[in-house]
Parts: structure tokens; sequence; C-alpha cells
DNA sequence: CTGAAAGCGCTAACAA
DNA sequence: TTGTTAGCGCTTTCAG
């Protein structure tokens, strides 16, 4: 009825349990008489002898799995994340366990040690903010894990992110040469580097550039999210701070933008420009069509995937960093200024 | 260094490492003294112990894992259900384990044999397909699972869906009320239960309220996707038939739908209504915003999760399989026909 | 090159 | 109520 075990493969080709054992993982199949090893993998596949990884996993604890952290996997931004690391630790012979957190920390906190009493060997995780204690005691714990998209502030942990100060400075330099001259920045969450790193870069920009470096022109948000953009461009509207285009911290927060429009009555393109960040699917179908900095999300996971592998193979192995590159879509929410 | 074990737990106690799992156990807790309890799992706690789950596995054969076989995760459709499904699964001390499969049969069959082997209790497939042997046998072989979204036909096994017949008609029938008498079907792939009962629905309305049921009004997509969707309407156009509103088998066809439009200078909703189905994030940030049906996503995918569940308890259990109900969502994607 | 024996961490009879 | 014993399926010394 259930699975034939090793034992059954051993007894059906006439040998011990530990030869079927070293005939089979190709890794000790040296060991073994070549013949021996070819009947009982003949005897194996006949019988359709399954290994069992939670047998294995017992004895050399080693689970074959990583926990992915997300904060939200209803996020576009996420799913791509995790195709390019699922397609890097499947070839491994890995798999990746996702736990959702929506960004509460007390559920981060439950949802990694579920992970962890699981047996994960590593965790690749999303959720970082720039004051983390929890990454930064797993950290202290020798727990292997490496950072996408965002990373915290004083841990040496490896982390693939994209080039965010490089990808603002995209955003602020095609708006410029539209021929805007106040350029509003509706910032990310401080708490978050991908937040900071962007704002701090839009100011940097900004002032290279020799455009209007008024601080007033900067709102940040609490939230990657739509609301939250809506509500950061309410504030900057309400305050009365001129301005004819808008960096939008990350797409949602453009969307929230979008939404802001629409209640105010006031035209994108024509009135306000507006430029996202993460080129997350159907942007293109948007009113308008949103220009924003495309980030190559695949391989931000598959990089990812990849250093964590590294680091379960060699923990001592120090942190290494990576910034991906990033590259400008234009569609159609950014024109030049009315006259 | 390492994590503490139960035997750690017990000498600690004072105790032999099978009380202290009887105490730490809620099922088994009542066969040992409180107090004894009480001191066990002051000391577990004292300890930071976490039980192993893969240990426990190993001996009760139940690994606390439930596959989920999705298409493609990148697909928004899935998240929101994936969502539900964990909502569920984690109280109850399951963990779900994705997989995609990209709608190709060898690699489906090759990531259920890798749950399989990673001993999940039960599987929840939201790849079915009309005639899918793969399921067939699995289904003989006593592999317990349920089906989301869609279903295989003739074979036994529980599902929840969403009532698309019901929905289709909604479709049809808020476009007759706007006045639209040719109505076309961009329909989804024959291949699956969604596909076919969406269009057998279609007709059966279409009929019902005395429209135009000219059988060219109706065209088969070979892909639940965007591309597919806009070579379907594409083969509508190309053959001449008059038309002044589409039903989209799923809100991917419909975005198709848009990409023909723009190709072709149609006007939506002016010269053509187009109305989707699934009402997946953002549709009302499109241009214009669509007008679709919406299924609850979350209540599908807890729904699955509770009767997985079920099923695991009770294997004899007969096959439950569940409707839910849809509702209209209206936006900008539909108006009356031009006169 | 192969077998014997032990044990990963836990639970479930069985006995006391 | 608690301890003893055995074993889940596998790998890994250690002998032979």
């Amino acid at each position: 009825m259930s699975s034939p075990t090793l034992r059954d493969v051993a007894e059906a080709a006439g040998v011990h349990a530990a030869t079927a054992s070293r005939a089979l993982n190709p890794a000790t199949r040296g060991l073994v008489n070549a013949d021996t090893a070819r009947r009982v993998i003949k005897v194996a596949e006949q019988l359709g002898y399954r290994p069992n990884p939670i047998a294995r996993g017992l004895k050399t604890s080693k689970s074959g799995t990583v926990g992915l952290v997300i904060p939200d996997l209803t996020n576009p931004l996420f799913p791509p994340i995790v195709r390019g690391i699922e397609n890097v630790l499947e070839p491994a012979g890995y798999s990746g366990l996702i736990v959702n957190t929506d960004n509460d920390p007390g559920r981060e906190r439950a949802q990694i040690e579920h992970l962890r009493s699981r047996q994960v060997e590593g965790l690749i995780v999303a959720t970082a903010r720039m004051e983390h204690p929890l990454l930064t005691q797993l950290h202290r714990e020798g727990v292997v894990m490496v950072m996408v998209n965002r990373r915290p502030e004083g841990v040496d942990v490896p982390s693939i992110t994209p080039d965010d100060a490089a990808g603002v400075d995209l955003a602020v330099r095609h708006l410029a040469e539209l021929g805007h001259t106040r350029i509003a920045h509706v910032a990310g969450p401080p708490n978050t580097s991908t937040g900071v790193t962007r704002a701090r870069a839009f100011r940097a920009t900004v002032r290279d550039l020799g455009l209007d470096d008024n601080p007033a022109l900067i709102s940040t948000t609490s939230q990657w999210s739509e609301a939250s953009g809506a509500a950061g461009l309410r504030r900057l509207l309400d305050d009365g701070v001129e301005f004819t285009a808008i960096v939008a911290g990350n797409d949602l927060i453009a969307l929230g933008c979008y939404d802001v429009f629409y209640e105010r009555d006031i035209r994108c393109p024509q009135d306000v420009s507006v430029i996202g960040f993460n080129d997350m699917p159907f942007l293109d179908k948007l009113r308008p069509p949103l220009t924003t900095i495309a980030i190559p999300h695949h391989q931000i996971g598959a990089e990812a995937a990849r250093l964590l592998l590294d680091s379960i193979a060699d923990p001592t192995r120090p942190a290494r960093s990576v910034m991906l590159p990033l590259s400008l879509v234009v569609r159609g929410s950014t024109a030049p200024p009315a006259a």
C-alpha cells in the first residue's frame, strides 16, 4: 500500500540497506561495486522507490528547505521574485517555504519561529526594516539568511537589492529632461532602506541638477501602499506646494497618486507627471500607462537564492551584497510640463 | 549550540522523555500529572525548546504539510487564493508547499512527485484540466486532494469553484440591460472546466434572452492569457462578425481585448463594451476601468483548505463540492451601444 | 566493497 | 501516572 522503503529495495536487490543507500546516493555511489549499484538502481525504479527526505533530514539534519519571508504575496512585486528564487532552489534540490508577515513584527517573529521549527536551512527575507532587532538577533544566533529588495541597517548580512539610488537618479533626470524643475517626491516609509535610499538619492539628484530642492516637496508615507501614497500626495497638495511632477517611492504609491488625481480633477500627465518604481505587471494598461523604473525581479530572486545556497554550503563565507542595475521604462504618465 | 531536544527538556525537568512528550502535546497532556506537566512546560520554555516536526512526522507519518499546485504564482488570481488557504492551514498546524507548473503537464507531474516525496498529506490543485489522467491516477492511488477554481471531468474529487454559470449569466444580462443584442464571447480554453462552463452558460443565457446566438460570435482561446485573448478577439474581428459587446473568459483575456482595441482604434466602451471575470487587483485603474465578475478569492482558498483538512482527517468522507456565488462589479468598460 | 550497528528526535505500545 | 522499549526511514561510522 504505502511507498516502498529503502529496506524494501535492499531486500529485493539482495543487499543490505546500507549498500542500497550508498548505491542510490550519487555522492556515495563510488563506494559501491558498479554492478551492484546498477542492480539496486534498477530495482528501486521497478518498485517506484522514492527516498524520504524527511528521514534523511532527521539523520543528516539537513531539511532541504529554506524559508521565504515575504510581507504579502498579494503584492505583485513578490511573485516574480519568488519565481526567481525557486528556479534556482529547485535544481539544487531545495524547496522554499513561503510565509506572509503582513508587515506585522509579531507575525513575522511567529512565522520565522515556525520556519525554524520546520528546520529550514536558511532564510530569504524580504521584510527588512532599518531597525530590525529580530534580524539582528537571528544573525547573532548564526541563522544563515539573505535579504532581498531591502536591507536592515547595521547588520552584516548578504543582500540583493535594486540599485535604488541609480534608479531614482534615472527618474529625476528623465523628468528634468522633459523640462520639469519643481519635482515632488512621495517617499516610501523611512523605516525601510528602500524608502530612505530613494529619498536621499532624490535630494542628491535634484541638487545636482540645480532643481528646486525645497524640503516641502518631499512627503513621506508610512506604508508601501496605494492608500498611503494617496495620503502622501494629498498632504503635498493641501500644503499648497507647487510642483509639476512626482517621483513616487514605488508603483503602489504612484497608484495612490492616480487616485488623488481622480479625486481632485488633476490631469496626468498634462497637469502633473508621475513616475513609479518596480514596474509591476499591467502598468501599461493603466490610465495613463505608468512610466516607471524597472527592476530585474526574477534576477533578484535568483541571485538571492544563489547567495543563500552558497552561505549554506559555507556559513563562514563573508557577507557579499549585490546591487542590481535598473532601467527606465517611459510610458504615458510623464510629459513636459504645461507651458 | 543547536536547539535543545525533547531529551534535554526531560532531563532538565527530571522526567523521562516520554513523559515530557506527553506533557508538551496538548492532546496527551491529560495523561500526565498536572504538576509534572506544568513543570515540563516551564522548563521547555526556559530552554527555548522547539519541537521538531520532522522527527514527529517520521514517527507519526504525518508531515503537517499540504501541497498547493498552482499554474503560476505570477497570475494575480492565485495569491489571494493562496492567502485564503494559508489562513485556514496555519491555525490547524499545517503549512502549504507551493509549486508552479506553468501549465506544463510534465512539470506538473514532476512537481507533484516532488511534493509526494516530501510526504505532503494532501494536495490542493488549481491546475485541473477536463482530461487529466494524472489527477485520475492520483485519485486512484488514494491521494487526498481538492480542486480549486477548476475541476477535471469524470473524477470524483471535492472541488471549490466559483459559480461560473451564474457569473456569466450576470455578465450577459448586464450587457443586455444596457441594450446590447449582439454579444461576443472570447472563451477560455476548452480543456478547462471554467472555459467550457462559461461558454456553455454564455450560449444558454444569450438564447434565454433572445439575443443573437450566431455561433460565429464565440471565439475560443488556447490559454488563459492576455496574448491569447488578443488573438481571440482579432479572429472575431477579422471574420467580420458584428457585435457591440464582449464577454471575456476572464480578466486576462479582457486585457488582451484592450490591446486589440488599442491596435485597431476601437473605443471602449463607446464602440465596444467588454466585461471580464475574476476581478483581479488594480482593474479599477485600467483605461477604462474594467467591469467584471468578482469571485471570492479568499473564501475559495479558505473553503478548499477546510475541505482538504476534513478529507485528511477522514479520507473516507465522500467528495463534497462547493460552488461559491459571484457578483457583478460595474465599472467603465461597459455602456449602452452606440445608437 | 559490503554488512552490522547505532542513532537522528520523537511517539506509542506496553509494563510497572 | 510514569518509565521502558522499540522503531519511523535513512545515513554513517566501524569492522570485516
